[in-house]
DNA sequence: ATGTATATAGACAGACCGGTCTATCTAACA
DNA sequence: TGTTAGATAGACCGGTCTGTCTATATACAT
């Protein structure tokens, strides 16, 4: 396992970046929950950024990888697929580590659109959209991404409600506004 | 004029809390803006935090009131009155200054939510949303509080995807969603 | 004219942060 | 056993941040 290190930062940093802000958390406070020396951290990452990078890069990954795992999990029609999404944001935020979207919060931390922080977290919404939007194809919907861009909103709205705000209502008031626009759009919802 | 120099300290702050975020922006950085000395910062406010709260009241205050001017214009139907929210949003969105909301930023930012920052944001979400709950009410929605929060959800998610992602189009895809939303809610809507 | 309130510029302290450097230790492999 | 790669602790540097302090200037009311 010649990357353990590596991966206790990024793990680490995943956390305590999102629970705290990017430029809230100092290098010292990774390294001192991660149990690792300070050049370890310089010799994996060229520097805070990379390591920034690194963290956003595997939440990516992750996020969608979870999305995808609760659709297939859910099974049922393409719409029950579609709602699933939904109740994945609830317990998500119900988990008591919740501290919002680390991709809203990069964005919000590095405003500078040219910044690679900020457009990688504008790269995830995008593959996330996409994402959204085979799932609407699959329901039927005759323009997937209109509708994927209306539950993205959603979803976006939900995440910084809550992470605002707290609690997870938001999750279910998503799902119920998710529930009217997608049988406003999918022409013929199948029997259920 | 006795509270000009407050007051030059509170818009600047505002102005540039919202374009870089709290953290970042150094209390340099505001008074060299504002063209202010130091002291009187510190004549005027207990601390940075004590000026944060001011910029985030008379953005609260400010926002709320620019949400009931566009509605007051705009006329028409207790409906319109209610898209007339979407339609403030884009032309805020269009702003070339436009960088987020800066109530979203300051719980990002200050994510604890015993921390006044964070507890003041999150009554400005509180404030907005009971907003809405009378233009809901108003459009003879059977359950105002429940439009309300699904609205809200749109409004939220819209100015996340408008910061992350740039550009006006999530207020236009903000607006037919709620569209939808609102028709499905009313039972009759109103002849136009 | 004098005193008071408020403004200014700028030095300063104390803390923290990102990043570099050194010196030491450990473990795997020849 | 000796070598090499990678890990560790911790000192250190330059810079930035919030907040305090001093010394000076301005405006106004008496």
């Amino acid at each position: 396992m010649p990357a353990s290190r590596r991966d206790d930062l990024v793990e680490t940093a995943i956390e305590l970046f999102t629970a705290r802000g990017y430029r809230a958390t100092g290098i010292d406070a990774i390294l001192a929950k991660a149990g690792v020396a300070k050049m370890t951290l310089y010799n994996n990452f060229e520097s805070k950024e990379a390591l920034i990078l690194a963290a956003l890069k595997r939440g990516d990954e992750r996020t969608r990888q979870r999305f995808a795992e609760e659709i297939a999990k859910a099974g049922g029609s393409a719409r029950d697929k579609l709602l699933a999404v939904f109740g994945r944001l609830e317990s998500w935020f119900s988990e008591p580590a919740f501290n919002g979207c680390m991709f809203q919060k990069a964005a919000a931390d590095y405003p500078d659109a040219q910044d690679p922080i900020h457009a990688m977290a504008a790269e995830h919404k995008r593959l996330l959209r996409i994402f959204l939007e085979g799932l609407a194809r699959e329901a039927g919907a005759p323009d997937p991404a209109e509708l994927a861009a209306q539950l993205q909103l959603l979803i976006d709205g939900a995440i910084s409600q809550a992470q605002i705000c707290g609690g997870s209502e938001a999750a279910v008031e998503a799902r119920r506004a998710a529930d009217i626009l997608i049988a406003t759009a999918v022409p013929r919802p199948e029997s259920s």
